[in-house]
DNA sequence: GTTGACCTTCCAGTTGCTGGAAGGACCATA
DNA sequence: TATGGTCCTTCCAGCAACTGGAAGGTCAAC
């Protein structure tokens, strides 16, 4: 299969799998032309970093996941592992985003939203008052 | 006053203020053995940005509440349509992040954790089913 | 033989810094 | 005056994970 067969086939575009090959995910073939040549497996593995990918786990846990999948020696609990730790950084990340947009809302809520300068958010922003 | 206060004062670091003139949100004046030299205002814009990024507004969103901050003849509107425009981003990445974090954590609790192979984290990812 | 769709590589850009190297400036102390 | 330590300067590289585009080769159809 060509490139751009399995990008349509698992979603991952030409340019990503390209750089899936550079940094290591994924090992095509080649035909005589030059051109990448990809088996079923391989698009397997494309659609198994799509949907990883998806879920928002980086590239780095990418290759660990794909590492597992293809080790039939594996212990769930590395798998589990390695999920657990991405949800425990999940949260995080919501955690910090409520906070600001907590913050943020309720400086929104505030603000006039007029032909007037004075604004609530930028003198949450200053340091030193808005009055001028 | 030279850099090292300014960060101090401000709470942004040196090599990010120096990011910051390059990319044109200060313009410090410079003294004659070449240093950077910062007035109070300059200060009060970095404490600014520094509270503007951490309200997660990006550097253009900053360019642009630096320059209403500035302006005294701005509209509140102004600076409330960067604000929600920024807020409906925020709840945008919540709302990603909320949906992963849905799927991980059933994912998550499905999986046994233990020195066996079958994983249903890795069934969900992959395309054919875990069988083998 | 020529179009058009495909493929190739390589380079640059994105966002917002951060680290480090190499070297100049300043200040205090011996 | 030398020396040391702490500042400051510039420039270059790298992070994550692609994405866009240029320049050019390949292939299949008409």
């Amino acid at each position: 299969m060509n490139i751009g067969d399995v990008a349509r086939n698992s979603g991952v575009p030409a340019k990503t799998i390209r750089y899936y090959e550079e940094i290591g995910l994924i090992h095509p073939n080649r035909s005589e032309n030059g051109y990448r040549d990809f088996t079923e497996t391989h698009m397997h593995k494309l659609a198994f970093l799509g949907r990883a990918r998806a879920l928002g786990f980086s590239i780095e846990d990418c290759r660990t996941l794909l590492a597992l999948y293809e080790n039939e020696n594996r212990e769930s609990m590395q798998v589990k592992a390695v999920a657990e730790e991405h949800l425990r950084q999940i949260d995080e990340k919501i955690a910090k985003l409520q906070s600001m947009r907590a913050t943020l809302s309720e400086l929104v809520d505030k603000c006039a939203g007029d032909h007037r300068p004075d604004c609530p958010i930028l003198a949450d922003l200053s340091p030193v008052g808005m009055s001028e």
